[in-house]
DNA sequence: CGATGCGTTGATAACTTTCAAATTTAGTGG
DNA sequence: CCACTAAATTTGAAAGTTATCAACGCATCG
């Protein structure tokens, strides 16, 4: 890990116009930094550490003493069930924050989906900041409702029928990581089908489906053209 | 509508023995009412409000203006999908709170499933509070962080099988409402149906598949006895 | 180039839903 | 309290959806 004297340096020279708004779950907050001043806390306390490809950041049950936030690459979530599958809690982008826990330990683990640089801040310096900056407090607390909100949402998405899964999937991404009218998936077949609750044959199956009718184009596996969005709304139901 | 005066008669009227403790989600806090001091403001300053079975207590997108705690019965949150059917979103019984919203307007409708009796406090009343409380802001952000944590769960739920979901259910019944080794369920099949993301015969199917292997005894629909509760937990996953 | 991992496609099996009917339970009026 | 009606639950058979198993193509990388 970097030194803490390195790490101020780092975020010093970091000059402030280059702070990417804080988003959480795809959903971007007002620009100005006054209004996120934990984002702001991150890049003047926090360590930032770069990860490898599928490097493990934390592990599930190991103590949760440190908030992250995604500078770049895409990180992933994740909890091994007694069977043996893998369920993703999330993919989180840059701007993003994650490693949020509210008990000692971490409920899922969580790697580098790409190389990828994080932010870290330690949770007692966030608790302490917190005390201070009722600003802060604030913003820990509608991280935690909106992260509530996307899990709420997950779970209307898990009811609905494979097409509408990955089609919901499809939107959320576009949201979140479009350019132009295309995606740039940083995450496998078997991620997605382990964030979908589906197998990776039911997910390749059902865009080479929306493919067929129109409603998208795959150039690349990690590539995806959105054609007919309303359509792909349609089925998101 | 009760008035405010009769109100806070009736709070002080009821022996502060016989507050019950806090739960979310049949996670029990500790008992004490001074570790409690949002349930502990509701006794004081709520209103107590009378539903019939199956009256709305409130609805999608109406204005969240107040914080519900049961007293007695039970409640269903839901959501109408677009293709009409309907998820629930949680089951809440004596001493649960809900209502907790982070918008101006509810994301969920609730009902009462049984005649049941709530508290209600007004929101603003309650961020007043707990500007003045720290105690009341710490145990509103707690609730917040039960809630976002009993979603998860039900997200590792949705994605497993019928049968896990329904022993599941029952095991989160029975830790909830559990009157020596039988729960009485105050919902119907298609309740647990909507919770689960399964239809009324697949449930009806997997409770008698269930008591055939002898996990459980169902002698009648709204009883459920628990027989072999390990063999239910190794469904669970 | 051959090995390896990832993604796609096909065939079959397992599971869940849908539609239909029988049975039980609950509610209502006499 | 009983009889009757409506609603809820259970059970059966068939259809639909998704998972599993298997093979193939394609790209990447030593």
């Amino acid at each position: 890990m970097v030194t803490q004297t390195a790490v101020r340096t780092e975020a010093l020279q970091r000059p402030v116009s280059s702070a990417r708004s804080t988003q959480i779950a795809g959903r971007a907050l007002d620009g100005a930094s006054e209004h996120e001043p934990l984002a702001q806390s991150m890049y003047l306390m926090g360590a930032s550490i770069s990860y490898p490809r599928n490097a493990e950041i934390f592990g599930e049950n190991e103590p949760a003493d440190y908030l992250y936030r995604v500078v770049s690459g895409t990180v992933r979530t994740y909890k091994i069930l007694t069977d043996g599958r893998r369920q993703i809690g999330g993919f989180y982008l840059p701007g993003d924050i994650f490693g949020l826990e509210f008990a000692d330990e971490h409920t899922y683990s969580a790697e580098a989906i790409t190389d990828a640089k994080v932010l870290v801040i330690k949770r007692s310096a966030l608790a302490a900041l917190a005390g201070r900056d009722a600003g802060v407090a604030r913003e820990l607390f509608a991280l935690t409702a909106r992260e509530l909100q996307r899990v709420q949402e997950r779970v209307l998405l898990l009811v609905k029928s494979a097409q509408e899964r990955v089609a919901s999937f499809l939107l959320e991404m576009a949201e979140r990581a479009l350019a132009g009218n295309a995606i740039d998936l940083p995450m496998s077949r078997q991620d997605i089908a382990d964030y979908l609750g589906l197998t990776i044959e039911t997910v390749s199956r059902t865009l080479s489906s929306l493919e067929s009718c129109a409603a998208i184009e795959v150039p690349t596996s990690r590539r995806i053209v959105l054609r007919n969005r309303s359509a792909l709304n349609r089925m998101n139901g």
